[in-house]
DNA sequence: ACCCGTCAGTTATACGTATCACTAGAATCA
DNA sequence: TGATTCTAGTGATACGTATAACTGACGGGT
């Protein structure tokens, strides 16, 4: 073996006094029974010693996959999708795959365009119905937080649960006028948070923003200024709840007694206005959907996924006065 | 071709009725005369065609690189680092490379022991020295936010600037008794900035937390009660401004009119909260530290760089009455 | 007429792995 | 004992690409 370059397969086997091919099938573990027990040591002890790591581009070229997997989010720096990664990433490698991220902005309507060439799986994320349409369809995907009716299996948090939740504690509050800060994305699960509110409240008024704190302060300002304001207000996210808040306290209204605010996710900032949330399981999420798209990639059938989201009751909502 | 699997260079030659070598220097471009024009245009059409894409891990195999990057910092769900990613990663698709994350926590402070085999390329941030130790020399590498004596080139904003615009606003407001709220991570970035903030304010006083809006309010909390206590706080982030932001509402202080307080990052909590901040230019950052690693890869010298960050002027800074 | 250089390609090969096809010797069986 | 199966390996090959080495044709210079 030549000193400068990692030891390869072919120099194990000299080292062990076996074959290549020997070498190959002890390491890989998939002959029981192929290679006697101490030839097995033998290799496996010359391979500790020479630090041998297996060439993931030859692997990939033999096997025709390439071990990674892609993640299509609307960007990275959403809180709620980073913690996804994370989880995703993890039980990626403890399964000897990468993860790469791919960005794909939530304006983007058309078909989606990706690389989807060199991967050999996908996680998608809060993709519009056209784009999910351009998907070619034999390359493994799993959804998350995504339309359950839709081309793939999905790992979603309980939805209804959550807005239930919500109207629940709020109407137990004594709340009679609830407003929604809704974000205005087409996406399954904005949809879906809509329509479960308005089946549980007939006298719904929505306001509609993109996901921001300066165009949420901008709805919400306009809503809490309306004759016969919302007391309640329930936001699509944290964000959109930062922005309300930051609306009521410019409006001279106390959060929570003349208005109460939820939002949806639990980041920083939920924590720092001490927000009534709904905590999302994100990187469980992420953890659950990489699982089932490593069943999927095994030959395993996926199983769809509903977790539990948590409400969690901070200072922000309270008896309307 | 057989019609379910991709087309490769044999077939786009098979298809434009030459061999596979003219097509590999056609559309490698590196041969510029070897292949006339008209035979060059009818490979690449055969190419267009055929949707022909080279197989990464068969050119991976023979060129011997992976046109992988690794990031390694502490958690990509901290907002600044994924802001780091998210530049990083545009650049590196740019270059046809990917961008894989591997987290090394703050606390882990034995030599690093990441994969370093099967990648081209390192960016790292917030490694203590211990950790740095083990990097293996031959893989190139570029730091983003840590020390400029350090091993490796790097990517910093201009922290004493940052630190001395902080106390000019602050003492221009007439503030006399500043605490500094520190990270208590033994990493270059906090380091520096304890520093400069220690040469410029003989009357400093410390308190250290872990960086999480918890730990921020029980340290503040404390600061906030002695005795004599500063009327300004500059914090190492925007987290333990939060902190600090819920530690002076609980003890009934106002901000700013008790208490100032200023952050680091510029992130949601920030524009939230209505802090007064440093804003960093991480994304920024991601995308020049790629840069010049593209640089060192391909022999050109990297040249370390520092960037201006802005002090964001909001509403949790003002004259102390 | 001879040699040489250039042009425009082709052929052959290597990268490192996994696996198929083969084989020498030992063990089993009728 | 001769035929068969089993054991524990070896040797050869293919994955798809990039490139070094080669080749035949043509034109120019002397």
């Amino acid at each position: 073996m030549p000193a400068h370059s990692r030891p390869t397969s072919k120099d194990v086997a000299a080292a062990a006094g076996v074959s290549q091919s020997t070498v190959s099938m002890v390491l890989s573990g998939k002959w029981p029974g192929r290679v006697s027990e101490a030839t097995a040591q033998n290799v496996r002890e010359a391979a500790q010693r020479l630090g041998y790591r297996p060439n993931p581009a030859a692997r990939n070229l033999r096997l025709g996959r390439t071990r990674t997997i892609m993640l299509v989010v609307p960007a990275i720096t959403a809180p709620f999708f980073a913690a996804v990664y994370t989880g995703a990433a993890k039980v990626a490698v403890e399964h000897g795959f990468s993860l790469v991220v791919f960005p794909w902005p939530l304006e983007a309507d058309g078909p989606f365009s990706g690389p989807q060439e060199a991967i050999d799986g996908m996680l998608a994320s809060s993709m519009g119905e056209n784009s999910l349409a351009g998907m070619r369809r034999p390359v493994p995907l799993v959804m998350v937080d995504s339309d359950p009716a839709g081309p793939a299996p999905t790992v979603n948090f309980d939805v209804q649960a959550a807005i239930g939740d919500i109207v629940a504690h709020l109407r137990g509050l004594g709340h009679t006028r609830i407003g929604h800060l809704a974000a205005d994305i087409n996406v399954w699960t904005f949809r879906s948070r809509a329509l479960g509110l308005a089946d549980r409240v007939p006298e719904l008024v929505t306001g509609r923003a993109a996901i921001s704190i300066a165009a949420g302060f901008e709805t919400a300002l306009r809503m809490l200024s309306a004759p016969d304001r919302p007391t309640a207000l329930v936001c699509d996210d944290d964000t959109l709840a930062a922005g309300a808040h930051k609306a009521a306290r410019h409006l001279g209204l106390n959060v929570p007694g003349d208005v109460s605010i939820t939002g949806f996710d639990d980041l920083y900032l939920a924590e720092a206005l001490e927000l009534t949330t709904v905590r999302l399981p994100a990187e469980r999420m992420g953890e659950l959907a990489m699982t089932h798209l490593m069943d999927v990639l095994e030959g395993r059938p996926a199983t769809p996924t509903l977790l539990p989201a948590e409400l969690i009751i901070r200072r922000s909502t309270g008896t309307p006065t």
